[in-house]
DNA sequence: CAAGATTAAACTGTCGACAATCGACGATTA
DNA sequence: TAATCGTCGATTGTCGACAGTTTAATCTTG
């Protein structure tokens, strides 16, 4: 059989599947702080405003719990999720174990396309770093680092690393402020590139566990030194 | 209306907590084989079949799209996933990164009580292994692994490890046997263990990548051997 | 006035229904 | 004959409703 009509290349035109757009707008929401950590959400509410039924609503919570921005209280509803301590421990702990491991996969699949692709996003980072925006900032980060994952090559470890960095999104608003001088920070991410350029596995896993475990350290004392809301959002 | 989907043959359910019910009842029928790679998930057969409505149908079913046993084709519905070999490889390399990480962490909370727990479970294996009950034996395997990311103590790295053996077993009914003697596959975990207890971090990770190393080499060898469904689940 | 009991409101879990859409099959045309 | 169009049944996406449970607000009582 051949293709009787040649593709024309046309762009596939947005879905309006609602529970996807429900679950942009909440992540949104509570990225932005306007779900606090240990809010609850009712269905109902949000379903009002956002003028739709409850169905698309409560699937939308639904992965965002498996996805851990909400947690679930069988027949109390969901709740914001409350980042503690450990949490951040846990999360910055795999973090380093998922993007050692994903470095090294970059290094492999490393072409100037991908070193070009790196090399503009630290430009970015760097005329960011004049502008005060720090959750923009802070994204711009992120980006680097997703995209490492993204040349790592593996689906998987690519939505590994997107849950993570969600869940850590949670904590922008509660943090505020970056813990660093941006452009001190895009500086580091140079000496990052140059490593993954070079292409030894140990060296790489020693950055980039140091890199992190840098932004762990400094994180963890900003969370540590808030009133750190004690309870565990059970009972 | 008659019934236009075939039935699969699954059980009746209790009143409470239907998604995660149906959660589960979709998960094992998926293990073993009543719902084929590639099949469609027809919700409203589904949920007839179980005596429920199709809400919590449609809620497990996201659960499990987002677990990676279903995908969505949106306006077309939910079909189980098809496992390529490139996914294999995925799923084994991102075991190793997971798993070493574990082992390391796992080694430091060594207690007696942790090490009678996984002496007693290779003691099941070996116990498992005379029998002809192949499902069984690569449960208690991973129920060996899943321990070791118990003990790690860390929330995410256990859920992690539960999402990537969810998909392998998928591949249960597909390989069908295990690939390679029991009794020697239980004594591999000793040695493991043995490792554990002494705590040097590279061995261990030396140790589970090899032994990880070794199942991936022989899985792939008999994913690649079969007739390797060849399309990707597309009409 | 405080603490427990009682009642009212709000919310969740689930259901059945309806319109929009998709895929299959047969009709149509060159 | 083969490719395209039109039609129809099956299925999804979404909605509004109802019952049971949780939360709060109010009342009672020592």
């Amino acid at each position: 059989m051949r293709l009787i009509t040649p593709p024309v290349g046309l762009t596939a035109l947005a879905d309006t599947d609602l529970v996807g757009q429900v679950t942009r707008i909440l992540t949104q929401a509570i990225i932005k702080g306007q779900l606090l950590p240990g809010a609850k959400v009712v269905e109902a509410g949000i379903a009002r405003e956002l003028g739709v039924s409850r169905a698309p609503v409560r699937e939308a919570a639904r992965l965002l719990e498996q996805q851990g921005l909400l947690v679930s209280h069988p027949r109390r509803g969901f709740f914001v999720r409350k980042l503690e301590a450990t949490d951040i421990d846990e999360i910055y702990d795999l973090r380093i174990c998922v993007e050692c491991h994903a470095g090294v996969l970059a290094s492999k699949n490393m072409t100037p396309a991908n070193r070009d692709m790196l090399r503009r996003q630290i430009d970015v980072m760097h005329e960011t770093a004049g502008i005060d925006d720090h959750a923009r900032q802070i994204e711009e980060d992120y980006k680097f680092h997703r995209m490492i994952c993204e040349i790592a090559g593996s689906k998987r470890l690519l939505r590994l690393f997107d849950d993570l960095a969600s869940e850590l999104r949670m904590t922008i608003g509660l943090i505020g402020r970056l813990y660093d001088d941006p452009h001190r920070i895009a500086q580091t991410h140079e000496a990052l590139l140059e490593v993954l350029e070079q292409g030894h596995p140990d060296i790489i896993t020693a950055r980039i566990d140091y890199h992190i475990g840098a932004a762990w350290r400094e994180v963890g004392k900003l969370v540590r030194e808030l009133p750190s809301s004690t309870n565990g959002a059970a009972t």
